[in-house]
DNA sequence: GCCGTTTTCGGCCCGACTGTTTTCAGTCG
């Protein structure tokens, strides 16, 4: 069955290719946006039965319908041919090129006859490209150091490691007397997994704004200044990302937040909203145009207040993607989303029992800190060798040693539980009898990741079916830039996920996130639940909560269909199955 | 190519920085 990554990978090259080809740009914005729908788009577009179906989907009309259609159907585009016929695919890779846009790369194709990257490295060192019109010294020195940004950069990084970086960063900023306020914006303010750069903003007297900036352009990280101006700094840092830094006034603070807030998406809607309005939205703040064309500021120095004027109800930043939330907003039906203090406990954690680093007693303490009501342990089971999993008669005593901790902690709730792995046939790791000793069983896969489409359903399908299975952990055991997710029909187990009472895990460690946001939305669509937990291998990654929380609230996750926000009550009847 | 709180045609977000420019185009976010 053709996913809907791959159509959408199709739109965008195409989209790609039509900037070459200078073509009109919102013609190619129609290819980008549609592409983008497909992607967070919960149903699954092969299984569309009727062309008219497609062409009810917002930003999909008459023509990109037949496209997807044929592409569904074909596996291929005739369209997408007749461009590439036109344009080779390796001028596609030299957009990606610092310093090199569809402009630049035509002229390239046109005057040198250059076709990929090797070429392009070939005739800059024959030295080419200096007869060419347009091309100064410093552009072909940028486009020279472009080429090998592009060989060593990684793509995207995960958002831990920026958020890392960020508090660092943005703590040496704050120490500048005089600066007002630093903040981050961007993509990692609205929480998205990976991040390609890391945007930062301040405020304070214009005066300061060339002293900050040369401090910026200055911090030890720094590993190159990419370009400095007196408002903007964009410079990349040794670890190989880039951060840019703007500064603005503080009246201006609430509408730069929001402008590099982003989403780009979010913003275009945002602005095209406000020129119906008649008024106009930037950086600077939110204008009321009059009748002679003069503008009258009308909110800036507060996010919320931009919003406002706009007569939307305040959108968090995880939801300004363009999915939805700006009618929800103007209906102000707009979700209330789940926060770390709706959280009362962990759900799936390890300890020394099978490959964790602390034992039980230092797991429950360090959860009690943390202001949780209840936890539960969840070792691995047998088959997972390498993390000593347990076999049932191991179980059976690990059950009776946490009951015996828990009579120390008559105030907490320490819930007896395990990690089964769901093999390849579809069936549990471990015996019914052993499993129903468990006050939560988790179900996961670990090994033959792997399998047939369909194949794969069936046995995540199985393994959930069990009566004795309450979550589903790490669903498509993905790992973030290591390991692509498992392939199966989403749609289908979600459906027996629902039927069964079993929640889906929204697994908050670093390299995992998983279920990624626009897994969890569908989830939340469907009225299924979810658990967020940690899947702690030590007391420290306890901490790693809120990175499921927020990767929770991308889903439009609100604290009643989250598992972990229950009262232990409502959580034990959920664990009976007979919520 | 899409779409309608300027509705079936004519719009479609806005600004900073850089370089090669003699007044602005290209790129980027």
């Amino acid at each position: 069955m053709i996913s809907n990554e791959f159509i959408a990978d199709f739109l965008e090259q195409i989209a790609t290719l039509l900037e070459l080809k200078q073509e009109n740009k919102f013609k190619i914005r129609a290819y980008r946006m549609a592409a983008a729908k497909i992607r967070e788009i919960g149903t699954t577009l092969a299984k569309i039965t009727q062309i008219q179906e497609l062409e009810n989907i917002p930003g999909i009309g008459k023509s990109l319908a037949e496209k997807i259609w044929e592409i569904i159907h074909t596996q291929d585009c005739a369209f997408y041919r007749e461009l590439v016929q036109e344009m080779p695919l390796g001028l596609l890779d030299l957009l990606r090129i610092e310093g090199l846009g569809p402009k630049r790369v035509m002229q390239l194709h046109q005057t040198l006859g250059i076709q990929d990257v090797a070429q392009l490295q070939l005739a800059l060192n024959q030295g080419k490209l200096a007869d060419l019109p347009g091309f100064g010294k410093k552009i072909i020195a940028k486009i020279e150091q472009g080429l090998i940004h592009a060989q060593e950069r990684a793509s995207r990084f995960p958002l831990y490691q920026v958020l890392e970086l960020a508090k660092e960063i943005v703590g040496q900023l704050r120490q500048i007397p005089g600066v007002v306020q630093v903040e981050i914006a961007g993509s990692v303010r609205r929480w998205k997994e990976t991040a390609k750069d890391l945007d930062i903003l301040a405020t304070g007297p214009a005066h300061l704004s060339e002293h900050v900036m040369d401090i910026f352009a200055r911090l030890p990280q720094v590993s190159e200044v990419i370009l400095k101006g007196s408002t903007k700094t964009t410079v990349k840092l040794r670890l190989g990302i880039q951060v840019d830094l703007r500064f603005v006034d503080p009246d201006c603070f609430g509408a730069s937040m929001q402008y590099f807030t982003g989403s780009k998406e979010h913003n275009v809607a945002l602005r095209t909203l406000a020129k119906a309005k008649r008024l106009k939205i930037s950086e600077y703040g939110l204008f009321q145009i009059n009748d002679q064309g003069s503008e009258i500021k009308i909110a800036g120095d507060q996010e919320t207040s931009v919003y406002q004027c706009l007569g939307l109800a305040y959108i968090e930043p995880e939801l300004r993607e363009n999915t939805g939330e700006i009618s929800f907003s103007q209906q102000n039906v707009l979700p209330k989303l789940i926060t770390c203090t709706d959280i009362r406990g962990d759900l799936q954690m390890h300890t020394t029992q099978s490959d964790g680093q602390n034992t039980l007693i230092e797991m429950i303490e360090a959860c009690q800190a943390l202001g949780y009501e209840f936890m539960a342990v969840t070792e691995h089971s047998k088959s997972v060798y390498i993390a000593h999993g347990l076999d049932e008669q191991r179980l059976h005593q690990w059950i009776a040693e946490i009951h015996a901790a828990q009579l120390r902690y008559p105030n907490f709730t320490v819930l007896a539980g395990i990690e089964v792995d769901i093999l390849k046939d579809g069936s549990l790791d471990l015996e019914a009898s052993v499993l129903e000793e468990c006050d939560v069983v988790v179900a996961s896969i670990h090994s033959h990741l792997r399998m047939p489409y369909e194949d794969m359903t069936q046995r995540i399908c199985d393994g959930i079916s069990h009566p004795h299975v309450h979550i589903l952990a790490h669903p498509t055991s993905r790992l973030i830039n290591e390991r692509e997710p498992i392939e199966y029909d989403f749609d289908k187990v979600l459906t027996t996920a629902l039927k069964h009472k079993v929640a889906l895990e929204i697994n908050s460690h670093p390299n995992r996130l998983d279920m990624k946001d626009s897994l969890v939305r569908q989830v939340i669509e469907k009225k299924g639940l979810v658990s967020i937990n940690t899947d702690a291998h030590s007391s420290s990654q306890l901490g790693y909560m809120y990175l499921g929380v927020h990767t929770a609230r991308r889903g439009w996750c609100t604290p009643a269909a989250c598992i972990n926000t229950y009262s232990i009550e409502k959580l034990r009847q959920f664990l009976k199955k007979q919520a």
